[in-house]
DNA sequence: CCTTGTGTATTAATACAATAATACACTAAT
DNA sequence: ATTAGTGTATTATTGTATTAATACACAAGG
């Protein structure tokens, strides 16, 4: 469900808070769907228990979480369940820009960058 | 010269090792250039010289740079000027499957992130 | 009731990233 | 020779990320 990398540099409990917001945002989790669980993920990646639940903590404080005790975590109800076309391409953002930088100091052209994007888009199912 | 974010996430000599690895892959830096000061760089992006110091460092233990004592960095010499176009792409990669995985949890369609790519890319000299 | 499953608090330990303030060895130009 | 400019080593400190091992409070189902 979720894809965490050890290596990227990126705080694994980072990696998974923005994966979240992406999934809330695009409709994919909704208000009232639970979260995996803490253990049920932590053993999946290879990764302590605190470590999501840090995660899933920060995301309560952000108001994006419902918790009750005893319970999964849940995507919170008053939660707009699906945002506009423009707000997802302003989450998308941060990626765009860091693969332009890498593509200018790679000195590859927009053809070039497009075909390759295009290719890895295109497996969708694998 | 390069762009280092201190709230990314990434570790910041992370972040330079990788800028500088992309531009001698492209040959904008070649064998023998002069990389900046690691006093200069320091105080251009508000970092501690030692973070700039040790990005240097790991890439003279990778044989990407040369180090002459009294003397700036340099590109080392046994270095091939300019990688093929598919060394060029592989090392795009990362940045293209991060930007896949936050397009499909958006729901974004190739169409749209390329739509925005391209808009970004444009964007050459501002 | 009891068991299993929620998330979480606690304490400790480890590792890493980054800063700060000095100091050193060297080069190159004045 | 002096000065300014290289990178680097050193020591100390701070904050963060992660792991580990327990333990707790609660919910839900048998």
């Amino acid at each position: 469900m979720f894809t965490l990398n050890p290596n990227s540099g990126i705080p694994i409990y980072r990696q998974l808070m923005e994966q979240v917001r992406r999934m809330v945002s695009s409709g994919q989790l909704q208000p009232g769907n639970e979260l995996p669980s803490v253990r049920e993920l932590a053993v999946n990646h290879a990764v302590n228990p605190m470590t999501i639940s840090k995660a899933y903590s920060m995301l309560e404080a952000e108001g994006l979480l419902d918790r009750q005790r005893g319970k999964a975590m849940t995507i919170a109800l008053q939660h707009k369940s699906k945002e506009s076309k423009s707000a997802r391409l302003e989450r998308l953002q941060p990626a765009i820009d860091h693969l332009v930088m890498a593509a200018h100091q790679l000195e590859l052209s927009p053809d070039e960058v497009v075909k390759v994007l295009r290719q890895a888009m295109d497996k969708q199912g694998e």
